[in-house]
RNA sequence: GGUGAGGUUCCCGAGUGGCCAAAGGGAUCAGACUGUAAAUCUGACGCGCAAGCUUCGGUGGUUCGAAUCCACCCCUCACCA
């Protein structure tokens, strides 16, 4: 069968929820490599979940030959996108966004191809607003926006109508400073889309008008859907929060296991945003799921291609390792240098202290990281879900750690693998 | 600057002198059932193994006793200037 355009992809992939003219745009990528750029504002010191779907975008438009611009919004970043916000965010400082800036650009790189001839660009909208000084702000780029039709967008009304919450002329002005890196992107690389959430739409048409006005260009827009959760739940968010790209703060383990667990109803849509799988492939599996009783296999599948994508083949089999001796429900098979392994694979784990017979077993395994406080280890223990090394505890035995973590029954003389509830482990070494 | 409405435990939101560690919902965690899924049911949900300790924007005060009353302050919002 013939290859599908790029929009057709996107298309069955579910990828794309506005775009200015369609006829015009499939012209547009048609006609030869068209330079596009997507923003992302440092808001943390890592990139998570939330902003997988647009880098992989930039990624598939590389893929059909086109030249993608990851923006970096030292600028922006300063300022706070008010759009769908609820409310007005609080400001970091300049140091700590420049600090997130590097952060990000780092991350990023890892993603796409940057390169001299024809590679992808990384670009930050710090470098050239920075210096615009307030009278030509107000006079070249300001005199182009209504207040009016600013006022009128979707993602700012929410906030102005709303009682109880206001916007402030900072945030307000937010609009203006994206529209003008579309502008510039224009001006500088010859830029002639922009993608993004599709809760950029209002900040993406202002900067589509903005460099019609201002560099008498017509150039167009793509926003891509908010990824939802069948159960109405918000997606990329666990217990520990949320799922960060960076391997320091979720490991490449805890990152597989966050998507071995993506529910049946959302698993297909799933492979279809956050892999590059074909979609008649992802059909194939559907259809292979559905014809076998029990489990699935989409959740593997999606786990190991998006564990691959984000960290790399190496960081994935570590995490199946894990995950295979953990959940395979029988840990006699491994031996002394597994243990070890698990370790290095990043299975959270610990030395256990010294003074074993004063700490009550809630603190120890509340300081783990197994359960958020004592309250909830004890909550454990009363209903059987403590295993040690396979044994389970009860809350008797919580003031006797010192028993429980002899060195006698350790395995290989100092591992002991603790499990809370179902998924959760942690090892403990002597 | 004026007037009005507010600031409650992760979020929403009740609570207007003792019965309040504070209703209800959401989120979250654990158990049962399963497939490390969903749905459902059960339990937990400020901290502490416990005795107990610390909360209701802040600081003082009234009271035997305050989230609730008073004073001042801080912050948010709306309308007006």
């Amino acid at each position: 069968m013939t290859k599908r355009t790029l929009l057709e992809d996107l298309k069955a992939r579910g990828l794309i929820a506005q775009t200015t003219s369609e006829e015009e745009l499939a012209a547009h990528l048609e006609a030869g490599s068209v330079t596009l750029y997507c923003g992302f504002d440092p808001t943390a010191d890592s990139l998570h979940l939330g902003h997988l779907v647009p880098l992989l975008m930039l990624k598939r438009f590389q893929d059909y030959g086109h030249r993608p611009i990851a923006l970096v919004g030292g600028a922006t970043g300063m300022i706070g996108d008010p759009s769908f916000k609820a409310q007005e965010r609080q400001l970091n400082s300049a140091e700590v966004v420049q600090q997130w800036s590097d952060c990000l650009k780092r991350q990023i790189s890892q993603f796409i191809e940057f390169g001299d001839d024809g590679g992808a660009i990384l670009a930050n909208n710090y470098d050239w607003t920075a210096n615009v000084d307030v009278l030509s702000f107000l006079r070249d780029i300001g005199k182009h926006f209504s207040v009016n039709k600013m006022i009128a967008k979707e993602s700012v009304r929410q906030r102005i109508e709303r009682e109880g919450e206001g916007i402030s002329f900072t945030e307000f002005t937010y609009q203006i400073l994206q529209s003008y890196d579309f502008q510039k992107l224009n001006e500088l690389y010859g830029c002639t889309l922009q993608i993004g959430g599709s809760d950029q739409w209002g900040n993406i048409t202002g900067g589509i008008e903005l460099v019609r006005r201002m560099n008498g260009k017509s150039v167009h827009g793509l926003t891509l859907p908010l990824i939802t959760k069948a159960d109405g739940t918000k997606f990329g968010k666990t217990e520990g929060g949320a799922v960060w790209l960076d391997p320091k703060k979720t490991s490449p383990y805890a990152f597989y296991q966050f998507w071995l667990q993506t529910p049946d109803a959302d698993v297909y849509r799933f492979l279809k945003f956050f892999t590059f799988l074909d979609v008649d492939q992802i059909d194939e599996i559907e259809a292979q799921d559905r014809a076998r009783d029990g489990r699935p296999e989409a959740q593997r599948i999606l786990a190991e291609e998006v564990t691959r994508l984000v960290h790399d083949e190496e960081a994935l089999q570590g995490a199946r390792r894990i995950t295979e001796a953990l959940f395979s429900g029988d840990h006699s098979s491994l031996d002394e240098s597994d243990y070890a392994q698990l370790q290095l694979d990043g299975l959270p784990s610990s030395q256990l202290p010294s003074n074993l017979n004063e700490v009550p077993l809630t603190t120890l395994l509340a300081e783990a990281g197994l359960a958020a406080s004592g309250k909830q280890v004890k909550d454990a223990l009363q209903r059987g879900a403590v295993l040690i090394n396979d044994r389970e505890c009860s809350m008797e035995q919580n003031m006797s750690a010192a028993t429980l973590f002899a060195p006698e029954s350790a395995r290989f003389g100092r591992y002991f693998l603790v499990k809370l509830g179902k998924r959760k482990h942690h090892l403990f070494y002597l």
